[in-house]
DNA sequence: ACGCTTTTTGCAACCGGGTGCAATCTGATA
DNA sequence: TATCAGATTGCACCCGGTTGCAAAAAGCGT
């Protein structure tokens, strides 16, 4: 009961099928389907009809492997557990897929096999890889070198190895920016929190807001551990410090690696009261900071531009080992001041 | 300076360049790596110690094309800011790459074309097309009956197109056991807050909750429209509630449809001193439901189960419109009971 | 109408590997 | 040692498209 007895083309219509439909040869077929190739109007038409009415459809496979260009990216995903993640692909693959590229997942957390992963990619003839926000082992490096000439791309995060590009936010000035608006605000004694220190794309954001309070005379004078990324982190990290010090002696303002952690942050502010006896920035600027509870003054990574270099280079088959640094964007609110 | 002396095997190396060196005809290393093919001890020794030092690996287009299967399985996605799809599409990668087959992410969230991502899915010979927690509007059904023969499967929502697959959470045996939970404690008076309408899943999840109440002779008292899947939006929709309702006619306990809503609901009772004067269940199991502030008792979906259970589909090439329903798991905590 | 330049088009070969079939090689049995 | 089944291997050809080359057709000036 389920034989479809519809003309639809179920199954495999090949060039030839066209071909002998439309008059002409498979060659005419092929090449009326190719950007720029000779083909006169006359039979492009036909051809271009007898398609239309058998559905033909190239397939890619075969076509990737004459024209060793398959226009698939591979997105090697690690940690599935940062929301961030969800849209930096969302970006990628929408991106990608308007540029006529398509993605291929690559899930290198945990328990997977990461170099089974990346190899069978390679051997998919992948146009490209891009690390999403993944920090790149050097297990993963020397795998990445293993494979056919395309261009490595870590996005989103920083790599220092010399062979991997990088498309990333910079880290350095955003840090700097960061400092001379505190500076601005008046403050002297200046904190930061710190993520989980393995991440290398944060030593630049620290090295930038040292520089930058630095050229006005002023040091970190605290440096907090803030963890994982949560706010439960962020929220006991601030808790104790407050405990710890009498008023006087704490910094008057905080810059804090994520929002997460500038969020758990002003929850213990608000916990204890003190809300507004602290300036607090914090970094991404994720939706909640927008919230008129937080009014999280923060730093907006250029994720649309960051994709989109990250798609030219893949497209312009680009595999030279270069660094490619992004301004990002101050979202400035209200928590970075102080109300008393 | 770039030029690489290394004798990496940078190039292609094809299954003749190895029989060449294995010295044996390329159809013997072509069954090496076939399962099961015959092929004497000695040969196949020979051809993977070439293989070996070669850094030979096979070219899977090549391979798709004449096996016709790739192993790849595109994995269709919507609405890419719900946060349960990144456990999803985790969870379905991790469970692909371990069988071998390997995710291509189509994203048909806003602007992208839909029928040009399923068409070019369907291009690359696809082994099955997996629709991942996607509300299935009519025009995808239509386009999926265009493409080839293979397993279509919508996994952790339902669809009612009689041609497309569905492995999905049991939605009506799941309302019935919250429905039994909340009449074992007692309650007469029971309510449902629902999501956004259009899901189809939930209508069921609502059909088993009224007739796991009606077989106690009881109806759904009240029915909340949550909207949104956000928790300002179950916040808003209960603390309306509580304001026009007097404490005697307000129904005594709430099953949310999703976890979220749930915790929205849980926070407007906390607002107004009232936690513990509404028994509220939720859906999803998600993270926060089980921080102790909330312990908010919920239905778990079973991720890893239907999740499997596609991926079986999928290397079964089973395309039979089946609908698979598993069941989930209560997950008993505080929030369903009453303490005043 | 004629020679000459451009297009257009057909063909063979190829991309890298897989399959059916027949030839060849085992080696166990008679 | 001859015989024959079974395992192994080589070969031609296929998958579905693309490309370089040369032949055929069309355009053009005179």
């Amino acid at each position: 009961m389920n034989k479809n007895s519809k003309p639809q083309a179920n199954q495999k219509v090949t060039a030839s099928d066209v071909a002998a439909k439309a008059g002409v040869s498979k060659w005419t077929v092929s090449r009326t389907f190719t950007e720029g190739a000779s083909v006169s109007p006359r039979a492009r038409e036909r051809v271009l009809k007898a398609a239309a009415e058998l559905g033909y459809r190239p397939n890619l496979l075969a076509r990737g492997l004459t024209k060793r260009q398959t226009h698939i990216v591979g997105l090697v995903v690690d940690e599935m557990d940062n929301p961030n993640l969800l849209a930096l692909i969302n970006a990628t693959t929408s991106q990608l897929q308007s540029r006529g590229y398509l993605s291929m997942l690559l899930n290198i957390s945990s328990e997977n096999d990461h170099g089974a992963a990346i190899s069978l990619a390679d051997q998919f003839q992948v146009d490209g890889l891009i690390f999403l926000g993944t920090v790149l082992r050097d297990e993963l490096v020397e795998l990445a070198q293993q494979i056919r000439h395309i261009p490595l791309i870590v996005l989103y995060r920083n790599c220092m190895d010399p062979n991997i590009q990088v498309v990333s936010t910079d880290g350095y000035r955003a840090g700097r920016e960061i400092a001379a608006l505190l500076i601005e605000q008046g403050y002297r004694r200046i904190g930061y929190m710190t993520g989980l220190i393995s991440e290398s794309t944060q030593l630049r954001r620290l090295e930038g807001f040292r520089d930058g309070l630095a050229e006005h005379g002023l040091a970190v004078e605290e440096i907090l551990e803030g963890g994982h990324y949560q706010r439960a982190c962020g929220y006991r990290t601030l808790e104790r410090y407050l405990e710890t010090m009498v008023p006087a002696e704490r910094v008057e303002a905080l810059f804090c690696e994520n929002d997460i952690l500038a969020i758990g942050a002003l929850d213990a502010l608000h916990k204890r009261g003190e809300v507004g006896s602290m300036g607090i920035v914090g970094f991404d600027d994720i939706e909640e900071a927008a919230s008129p509870s937080y009014a999280l003054t923060t730093y907006r990574q250029p994720l649309e531009q960051l994709v989109s270099e990250a798609v030219r280079r893949i497209s312009l088959r680009d595999a030279a080992p270069r660094r490619h640094l992004v301004p990002g964007e101050l979202i400035i609110r209200d928590s970075h001041r102080r109300t008393h």
